[in-house]
DNA sequence: ATATTTTTTTAGATTAATCTAAAATTTATT
DNA sequence: AATAAATTTTAGATTAATCTAAAAAAATAT
């Protein structure tokens, strides 16, 4: 029915698409499937044939319901074999990304079915993901506050809750973006002020306040 | 490096070689593989171009050492996949194949060799087929006399200990054949006289001394 | 031993997925 | 708003694996 050509395109799209939450362009495509951007014209004509996406020429694409079902499916397959690769066959979470894109692949609704039993039904993949269900739907996620973070974790930012203009340009200024990895340097006991580090950047320091408003997602170690 | 296709090809050309003994032809393969001759030719041209096998047109073709190596190497994965289907997540011994078919062609080493140590480095598939090891050795077969076999089970036949003509036209005048299956229906008691059934065919009798001489493999179900 | 049949190979097309180079469209800049 | 720059699409090829139809070789039967 769907190639793993297309499977692959399908997940790109959809990844994106989550990302943006508009229309994703050719070129974004591109980079991801590690092809050109006249074969991803070619391939998204032929998907949007197949009533997997929406696509106007020079437009953008977006996963139709169906192309998103299938998608889902995929990234199902995905989390749940590396849940198999790390918690029964011993691999580390960051050897496991290469082999899941191949078992991802396989066209066996038994096999998903019965593999998801045989973990013990898991919401979330070893990297933190959540893992959609039978029907594409994705567990709640269980974000925490960068202030219930422990010295020494890494995390990446995800959200905020606080929405101000004032807080969001703070945020900016200081350099805080979404999906920027934070590790918990220090804690200062009396304030309960962090000490963080934000990849190459020199250290930051985060008052309690700004913790509490910073919705981060733990990154497995 | 070999294909997805290329795999298949070796995997096929193994099996009829082992069969037979000698070179295999075109059409043998062509009917294993689904594909017209005209395919066939095509590949073998191919697969002799990158050492896989040995083949002189019209004279049918032979793996080499190399060929033979990646055989193993889908055969053992296919088997080792099969036992973790039926051992690990339930399937049925029937139910396997069209998945182990996909699931063989799974490009790691490493995952390999875990999921073998996660299995308990077994030694044959659930249809009785030895699995081979790292190296492509096959394990010693445990072949069983039909005279050791209780009521109930379903064996293949694989061969005999008796090579006398007399004995093997009596085989061939019941309808005993190499490869047919055997159901072992009733143990006389007095003279351990069996009653089996072929297939299709009406029971048949069989003495003692006939079933000692008869290597059966057993099939699960 | 010749003719017929069967098997196998070659020749020429087809499909999926990709590419490069050129043309078309959209976005950004003066 | 006109032009320049960037993005996207089309046109035309390429590669892997397959096909049909025709030619060549081997096996079989008279």
């Amino acid at each position: 029915m769907t190639s793993f050509t297309e499977e692959n395109y399908l997940k790109i799209i959809y990844k994106l698409s989550a990302e943006t939450g508009s229309e994703v362009s050719t070129n974004a495509v591109a980079e991801l499937t590690l092809t050109k951007a006249a074969s991803v014209s070619d391939m998204l004509r032929k998907l949007s044939e197949k009533q997997l996406v929406n696509y106007q020429k020079y437009q953008g694409v977006r996963l139709t319901e169906l192309g998103e079902a299938v998608a889902l499916k995929v990234i199902r397959k995905h989390r749940l074999w590396e849940v198999f690769l790390v918690e029964k066959l011993g691999f580390n979470w960051d050897e496991v990304h290469e082999i899941a894109e191949q078992l991802e692949h396989i066209d066996s609704e038994e096999l998903v079915e019965r593999l998801d039993e045989f973990l013990g039904f898991p919401k979330f993949d070893p990297h933190g993901d959540p893992i959609p269900d039978t029907f594409g739907v994705m567990p709640e996620l269980r974000y925490q506050n960068l202030s219930e973070i422990a010295v020494g974790q890494h995390v990446v930012m995800v959200g905020v809750s606080e929405h101000s203009p004032t807080f969001l340009q703070y945020l900016a200024k200081i350099g805080l973006t979404l999906g920027c990895h934070i590790v918990v340097k220090e804690l200062n006991e009396f304030d309960k002020s962090l000490c963080v580090s934000l990849g190459e950047a020199p250290s930051l320091f985060i008052s309690h306040e700004v913790a509490k408003n910073l919705l981060v997602k733990s990154i497995k170690n």
